[in-house]
RNA sequence: UGGGCUAUCGCCAAGCGGUAAGGCACAGGACUUUGACUCCUGCAUUCGUUGGUUCAAAUCCAACUAGCCCAG
């Protein structure tokens, strides 16, 4: 009997090589992969810490696939990172909202075309160095589960994948902190051992996220004013796109006290401007769900814990589905800044049980 | 054109003869999958200009300049 392949994702980081030596030691048949997302072949710029998706990822995951001697390939995913991941973030910031790419490109690029690829190629999994685990519960349907170091967790990047999807896939890094990864990179004498963790959105190198979005959107975001929330002009913006919800610095505005953003007005094209106060409220409603450890709410109410963007340590509130495919999500506490774009991820203990994007 | 008032960092603003507070903004750094939040650091040898009094002036005096208000 042959073992079961898996392909594994391969940024050149630790996370991912060592995802990859675990898997081999474990008995799987391994294959490593580099999606080649973003880059312009001709335009290699270097960044000293790469993100999750950078060009020298090539080079060191090819050398860690050979220092483990597995097979490696590099696949092209240029036109499904385009479209899926640049195209939704450009036009999202148009539309005054606050995208995250990562949760995009890991439901759309990494999960449903890499799956697909290597499905394809006779494989039987794939799996990722994302700090993450995946249960099958008594019901049937499989879950997210936080990984063991919470600091590490990203199930919130991971809460839009599907059954489908869960049920092929492997995170065997989910298990350990990134202490015992980065010794176990140590041990097996992994280059990468000691590379920084990636962080910021891999696409866009320089921070200049305008610049970007005018870029590829080919015009520039007109500017347009500053309104406070009694609809009195107080200054003037520079186009929408620069401005997420709870945003102090770089507003330019000098009123004596701090001021953040409160809502964004795509419509009017006006950046509405309040006190530090103003940015909290106390519910949200969210479109866009995905289902995990249930498979929808019947028309129920259910007690969770509820992160509103990534580095949010979650709050508890009431959930309940409103209208077709839209939920609202009631806070014990008011929370600050939520930000219509981002992702709301629903926890039951230590599983996901689905979430959706903040409308 | 008379009379009065005010001129201190990009904005607001302490200071009242003893050698420039603070807030906001801004810049850099830490953190970071929101250019988010938060935190740390920096930010007027100089007080509209020119003179004068004094050991010592942003602080007192004079003139000039600018702005505001009242009178016309």
């Amino acid at each position: 009997m042959s073992k079961a392949k898996v392909v594994v994702g391969m940024s050149g980081g630790v996370d991912s090589s060592v995802a990859a030596w675990l898997l081999k030691e474990q008995g799987y048949d391994v294959i490593g992969v580099t999606m080649q997302i973003w880059q312009d072949e001709d335009n290699v710029t270097q960044e000293e810490n790469g993100g999750c998706c950078g060009l020298s990822a090539v080079d060191d995951a090819r050398r860690v696939a050979w220092d483990l001697g597995i097979p490696y390939y590099v696949m092209n995913f240029k036109e499904e990172f385009k479209s899926q991941v640049i195209d939704y973030f450009v036009e999202e910031y148009q539309r005054g909202r606050t995208p995250n790419p990562c949760i995009a490109c890991n439901r759309y690029v990494k999960w449903e075309s890499l799956l697909k690829r290597s499905l394809d190629i006779g494989a039987d999994y794939i799996a990722t160095g994302h700090y993450a685990q995946i249960d099958r519960l008594p019901n049937g349907r499989y879950a997210l589960k936080k990984s063991v170091t919470a600091a590490k967790d990203q199930t919130y990047a991971l809460y839009n994948l599907t059954q489908d999807q869960l049920a092929c896939t492997l995170m065997p890094v989910g298990a350990y902190s990134k202490d015992q990864i980065r010794a176990i990179a140590d041990q097996i004498n992994l280059n990468v051992a000691h590379k920084p963790d990636s962080q910021e959105i891999c696409f866009i190198p320089d921070h200049d996220y305008a610049g970007f979005i005018e870029e590829n959107a080919g015009e520039r975001a007109p500017e347009g004013n500053f309104v406070d929330l009694d609809g009195q002009v107080i200054g003037r913006h520079k186009g929408i796109t620069h401005y997420t919800v709870g945003q102090r610095k770089g507003l330019n505005l000098s009123l004596g006290y701090p001021v953040f953003v409160v809502e964004i007005r795509p419509e009017t094209n006006e950046v509405v401007i309040g006190t530090g106060e103003d940015v909290y409220s106390d519910s949200l409603r969210a479109g866009h769900l995905n289902w995990m450890a249930v498979d929808g709410l019947h028309g129920e109410e259910m007690e969770v814990m509820a992160k509103i963007r990534y580095s949010h340590k979650g709050a508890p509130c009431t959930i309940k589905e409103v209208e077709d495919g839209v939920v609202e999500c009631r806070f014990e506490e008011p929370q600050r800044a939520i930000t219509p774009g981002q992702a709301v991820v629903f926890y039951q203990g230590e599983y996901v049980v689905g979430g959706g994007t903040i409308l």
